[in-house]
DNA sequence: AGATTCCATGCGCATCCTGATCGTCGAGGA
DNA sequence: TCCTCGACGATCAGGATGCGCATGGAATCT
């Protein structure tokens, strides 16, 4: 999963980066709003955390361009504590959800979490594939109740297929969630890892379709089918 | 575990911040209601003392405050003695436990010590993990019935980590936990002091999860897997 | 003075990326 | 139906990187 932290105030933004990425995201750093509007358009994010007070341009503006670009990752809005009006002109602007600084990182994590989960349409925290269970609170991975270690690499990737249970991913779709701004999409990385979970958790967990990319699953649904 | 003091009368403060660093807490000290407030919203506490005669702003308030924001710490709230309405108030606002003044600091310890148990899930003042046991009470360790000689830090690292068995702590967790406010983030102590624990009580107490931090486990747990 | 805590440095290993090679799938022709 | 060939994916090994560990000495506290 791949985030856009849009946030003026470097420390902060630095702190936010890097506990985040510390569970397992994927994190770009905008410090203000022209900068953060552009990577919102041109990138791929599953989320965003947006701070209203920005220089240049005010966070609302950028949540409302983007909303009428198109674009629909969950938005969660960073406020100053008590501010009432800035609230109501943020659900308008389409704002997702709120915090109000300052706050705690466990939440803020918490309330990330629960936004991706229910963009990609899932309604439980631990996400499924036959023996394979994800627990997105803890981070554990369990085989047939066994534990597994996945290095963070293949804990990303399996997070993504898993949030998409069923859906064809590309390679490159995969790519653009799994890293962050600067990387070289020309590798074979995706194959490597899809290669080492398939040894951890077996040969079945995701299948390749040949020309488009791979799809993750539910044996329950193959078996039926 | 650290704590915040809000207490106004600054002899009474330093005395209790004194008992409470010498009973191995990391503890920070605020003399009003505003700064307490904000103190209790911007960090990290296991638990919050908090004397109700405020100057600025009053102790309900910020406790009332500090609840409406999600804020989840348990709260030791000190009365004048025979408050009676204090008390039913201060209960409304969100406290977990009440000490009228004067009172003996022994008795605060033994509170605070119980919320604290409380708070973090664990029904017994002994915290175990295979052979490595741990009184809360006299704070006193031992490895497989031989007490073993911690010093203050070590004990602090192995206090939090036991406190949260089986769940990963992040390096900036423990510190934001183990020292008090005004601490240089960027070092190694972490480490340090998890390799002293390791030459104690041996290599396998705490398991080390790379690029997220470290974890406590239960060797009966793990023997199941 | 002694213990404790903190910091800096160098080392070792897990992890990750790269590039090369090998395996597999499927379309088209005989 | 079978074979051939090209394209795509899988796998492996080597090397770079960064993270965590260990250690000694400086700073601090008791």
């Amino acid at each position: 999963m791949r985030i856009l932290i849009v946030e003026d105030e470097p420390t902060l933004g630095r702190q936010l980066k890097s506990t985040l990425e510390q569970n397992g995201y994927a994190v770009d750093l905008s410090t203000d709003g022209e900068d953060g509007h552009f990577m919102g358009s041109t990138e791929e994010y599953d989320a965003v955390v947006l701070d209203l007070g920005l220089p240049e341009i005010d966070g609302l503006t950028v949540l409302g361009m983007w909303r009428k670009e198109g674009r629909r990752f969950p938005v969660l809005v960073l406020t100053a504590r008590d501010s009432w009006s800035d609230k109501v002109a943020g659900l308008d602007a389409g704002a997702d959800d709120y915090l109000a600084k300052p706050f705690q990182t466990e939440e803020l994590i918490a309330r990330l979490r629960a936004l991706i989960r229910r963009s990609t349409g899932n309604s439980s925290a631990e996400l499924i594939a036959g023996d394979v269970r994800l627990d997105t609170r803890s981070g554990r991975v369990t085989l047939a109740g066994e534990p597994v270690k996945l290095t963070a690499q293949e804990y990303k990737l399996l997070s993504y297929l898993l949030h998409h249970k069923g859906k064809v991913v590309s390679r490159t779709e995969l790519i653009e969630h799994i890293y962050d701004q600067d990387f070289d999409r020309d590798s074979n990385t995706i194959e490597v890892f899809v290669t080492r979970i398939r040894k951890k958790l077996g040969p079945d967990v995701i299948t390749t379709i040949r020309g488009l990319g791979y799809s993750l699953n539910d044996p329950a649904q193959v078996a039926r089918g």
